[in-house]
DNA sequence: CGTAGGACTGACTGAACGTTCAGTCAATAG
DNA sequence: CTATTGACTGAACGTTCAGTCAGTCCTACG
């Protein structure tokens, strides 16, 4: 054979479940789970259909392995983000680590397409950001909240959810969040100016919070 | 079987027109396009398959007519809502109109499957959440920004963020944007907070802006 | 009355999909 | 050597799906 690459997939290496589980990750990621067929995996990985099957299972089971080594790396490039805030742990977790991007991609696609894996991740994620958050206010780099949780899974939440809107986010503001080499300069600075400055003031603040009784 | 109501769909009234377009927004929302036919599409709507194609000329056609009710219904709702902050928009917004939750489920979906008319609809809200954003700093509601523009863009994704991911928000918080009886004020509350008294000191602030050079 | 046209359907088709299956090949063990 | 096992494949199978087609029903209009 003479090294032919039909996809601008990289040079197949490692076993081939290694590279069905990474093939699928980039496929599942890019197309999601129900627009990425078994036969586009496996010719990605240079592997027939048949060894997909032969290999989990199913296309689920392939979905679940994909699941699996999803939660297993981000947890191991956790640690050295997050000190900061939950709402910029995606940008700063991802500098982290080379080659996040179709990981972080097939994460995005996997959050709104829900699994019993993604869900427990996400608790994860929260359960750490609370304890970091936690440091942070201790350390004087946060201010207190009336409910640190709900602070903490609103602000992931909205963290992650710039990540599955990441197409929009690169559209309207130019900041890609899955470009590793890319400038996320202006998301970060408003984010940051946001957290800092605020956004109302608080006659605004008590305009929202009490609002006019009943409907219009 | 007698009497089957295989889906929990209401009962078919208007056009067949109407009601395919209604039962494709809400089938779509929540099973994505791709997980919905157009047999579950027709069945909802109590007609044949055929008829999807006989109007719609395709699936594709069918979910284009989608885009452009979701569109339409969507301006409607906006001037009354909006007027507060982006990030609040579609909470507010939704409250203002009845029987807008498998419109909001469709748009949370189509927010990430993207299409030419929903990116121009999303275009539109920022368009419009940049003047009214103008006007409550205008009016003393909003603290100034340095870059208002992308401030809106993030406050909108943030926001629409949260609604692609309201499944998990309903998971972590108790809260459903989607359901309109539902008591949404934990996240209305969290987010006011943090757009009122901020959420990093000044010295965090300071540490994120100006990291250390180089890479590490 | 007749006929033209749109709404609508049942039966069908070709393609695509996930999965099965029988079997090849290479490596390992006895 | 034979036996066994696991990775792996080509060819097929059964199903599902979007889309086609011929024709029926209903309404409007001459």
């Amino acid at each position: 054979m003479r090294s032919d690459a039909p996809t601008a997939a990289p040079p197949p290496q490692g076993d081939a479940r290694e590279r069905l589980v990474a093939a699928a990750t980039d496929l599942f990621g890019r197309h999601g789970v129900r627009g990425t067929t078994v036969k586009m995996v496996a010719e990605q990985a240079g592997v027939s259909p048949a060894l997909v099957i032969h290999h989990f299972g199913s296309k689920e089971g392939l979905r679940a392995a994909c699941d699996r080594r999803l939660a297993e790396q981000l947890r191991a490039m956790k640690t050295s983000a997050m000190a900061d805030s939950p709402a910029l742990y995606i940008p700063r977790a991802s500098a982290g680590m080379d080659d996040s991007r179709p990981l972080l991609r097939y994460l995005a696609r996997v959050l709104v397409d829900r699994s019993p894996e993604v869900d427990a991740l996400v608790d994860e994620i929260v359960d750490d950001a609370v304890v970091y958050t936690q440091q942070a206010e201790d350390a004087g780099w946060i201010v207190p909240s009336a409910d640190r949780r709900a602070r903490v899974v609103v602000l992931t939440l909205w963290s992650l959810g710039a990540l599955v809107l990441h197409e929009q986010l690169d559209r309207l503001l130019g900041v890609d969040l899955l470009d590793e080499g890319g400038d996320i300069l202006p998301y970060l600075q408003t984010s940051v100016e946001i957290f800092t400055d605020g956004l109302m003031t608080p006659e605004a603040a008590a305009l929202l919070t009490a609002p006019e009784k009943g409907s219009s």
